[in-house]
DNA sequence: ACTCACGGGACAGCCCGTTCTT
DNA sequence: AAGAACGGGCTGTCCCGTGAGT
């Protein structure tokens, strides 16, 4: 996902430095078009928002990419990429299952999208859930990885002993994610923050009580 | 609102009173229109889709309709309706605020949408939130009203002393209604029925966590 | 022009003393539509006007009415009617040509249109040049009545001596409605009186000097 | 506006300039647009007759207006400069103001509209004159310019001592408009010159009546 | 590398007219 | 006599995509 088209030479040691010219174009029209289709989704997002947006013509925005629909995934997966690293921040430094699965908690309530719309994992898997073939698969697939890390740090606690053994990792995964995406709708749709923050003080009560009891 | 399809019994005086051919085509466009609304939402349905849905021509169509959005707008009420009706069941005569809470789980997870394309609350929601703003506010107040419908129980709940009293009746209501709504849609993304059925277990731990103590 | 459907019983002085219920209908669904078509012509009026100005479903509208066409028809005739009766006025008791030219020029510049919408006569016959031919030939029609009576009137002042023998009364006829319809039309663009205040002055000056010198 | 079609002189240096292929397009649209419009109307005419007259698909005439609207604008000054241009004629050129007057009244009465469907100032202002406000606006200045250009005239032969005192400008221009438009709408309905022919002796014997007695 | 120019198709909405029903 | 219900067609507008030109 990261890194998509590299060609970038040797000594750069960030993503955009040194792209050739038509590149740049390349990415800021990426980063022009993500928050466009996050809030409208695929089909409330024309061609002609996106001109706008980039102040290119058609035939520009075509020289690098052969459809909406490639744009479109492209965005979706800066989009994602954006809120990834954004909220995972030094995840893998924090010693304790609970302690990073907390962490993931409170980054997901306390930081907001960093690209306009809310979440675009979410956003792209409603708006295409029947339209859209290759978007949704996109989204799900990308939702899947999710799922998977998060059940595998749930994994990694049950077997320390530090998460009792009578809880499924994949259902620990699914609960989070799913209170998590639930109370995030509902705080775009009631426009308060409550449910996140009711979320975030549940969720956490519900992993203490996960807790392995320490026997002696 | 009013009475749908079924002729129901006998001595309902005012429900279905023989409607007439007008009227039974508009329920019936509405009955058609619904399902595809609630998949493929307000800028994804055209009136095409709905000609083909109800065998009607659009001069049919805007005879009881003035405009796609109004259609919209009553697909929308009936799907809920059906959605609501369908779930709520017998939960007047439940005894218990837990028990209620538990029942609202339970149907959520147990019975599928009446409705093809699932919560016609959440997609309406989602789908018009950078949209049709008269939609979008339909939906929103419909939310509001689950919510506090939620809330009311647990309310009720806490003042009988039957849940405890350092829990709030809001937080309560968006636990549930963001856990359930959250794991019907990693339900569809993922095409399993395991998120619906994780969130009901533990949901309905985590009422059980909510019991006031027996106190001596 | 006048009577239409008669069928009226002897003792009817008047039009539309005793009509039967249908005629009436008749009558009031023409006098209704008669300014509409007026002000908004043959194409821009639409059966919904027709519809929101009589009360009537279309269903009521066609009963009377093959088409919208026979309706405009019908129209275009209460309303050339309603015009002639009101500008005529005791034009035949008036005696000497010159004094009912005068009359003539007269009542058209004082006395507003009985019909909103200006005169039908030229409204019809710009609207409908380059459409609908039925209706333009009934405009050319009326207007060929006009110009004939005036020219008639003309040709009377000449036979009697009153008017000079060295213009002739086609050219009279011409010039005075040439000017008094332009000069209307530029009244309602201007929205401004003083055309037709002007054309009066002017054409009673030209009409002056049309008389025959006084013999010795 | 600028230069239409010819190439014209070689020092002009900015009129023609060598247009872009797309300003030639846009060019050649209004310029089959003009007729169309003139003759049946804002109302009247459809984008399948703005195809059909210039071969050119929707997407093409959309590229180069943004709406029938402003197209209709366009072809209106289109036509209305042909007509400006070709009956203007040497005007400045000729002395004496009631030489001028009689120009313009030989000039509309001999050159028949450049663009078909007649007086394309008169046919906007009465086709828009109870609809589309932003064509009737522009109808209404032009014809304000004229009646200006005409009572500047007239003015200056008043002071000039050409013309008598005692007859506004203003209402030479009301006159000579009026009959002349209203000539010619009896001569289209009519389908015979007579009308204007008429007009123009009449007002030519008019203006001849309003010379300023010779001085003792 | 990008703009300009254009095609062809879909969209919601409104139109006129007919038929069925009361 | 009139309303209710419906058909089929057309309108202006916007859409995505392609190819010529620079």
């Amino acid at each position: 996902m990261a890194a998509k088209y590299p060609a970038r030479n040797l000594e750069s040691t960030r993503a955009n430095a040194r792209l050739r010219k038509g590149e740049q174009t390349r990415e800021r029209i990426i980063a022009a078009a993500a928050p466009i289709f996050n809030q409208h989704g695929y089909e409330g997002t024309s061609m002609q928002d996106l001109m706008a947006a980039t102040g290119l013509e058609k035939g520009g925005l075509y020289r690098h990419f052969s459809s909406k629909e490639e744009l479109a995934a492209e965005a979706f997966h800066f989009a994602l990429d954006q809120a990834v690293k954004l909220r995972t921040g030094n995840l893998n430094e924090i010693p304790g299952a609970l302690a990073r699965l907390r962490h993931i908690i409170e980054r997901f309530v306390e930081i907001p999208s960093p690209v306009a719309g809310g979440c675009p994992l979410m956003n792209t898997a409603i708006d295409t859930d029947d339209g859209n073939p290759v978007l949704r698969d996109l989204a799900a697939q990308a939702l899947r990885r999710w799922l998977n890390s998060v059940a595998k740090i749930a994994a990694e606690g049950i077997a320390s002993g530090e998460i009792r053994t009578d809880v499924e990792p994949r259902r620990i995964a699914n609960i989070i994610i799913s209170t998590l995406e639930g109370a995030l709708m509902l705080s775009r749709i009631e426009r308060t923050r409550a449910p996140l923050q009711d979320a975030r003080i549940t969720l956490e009560d519900w992993l203490n009580s996960l807790r392995a009891t320490a026997r002696r």
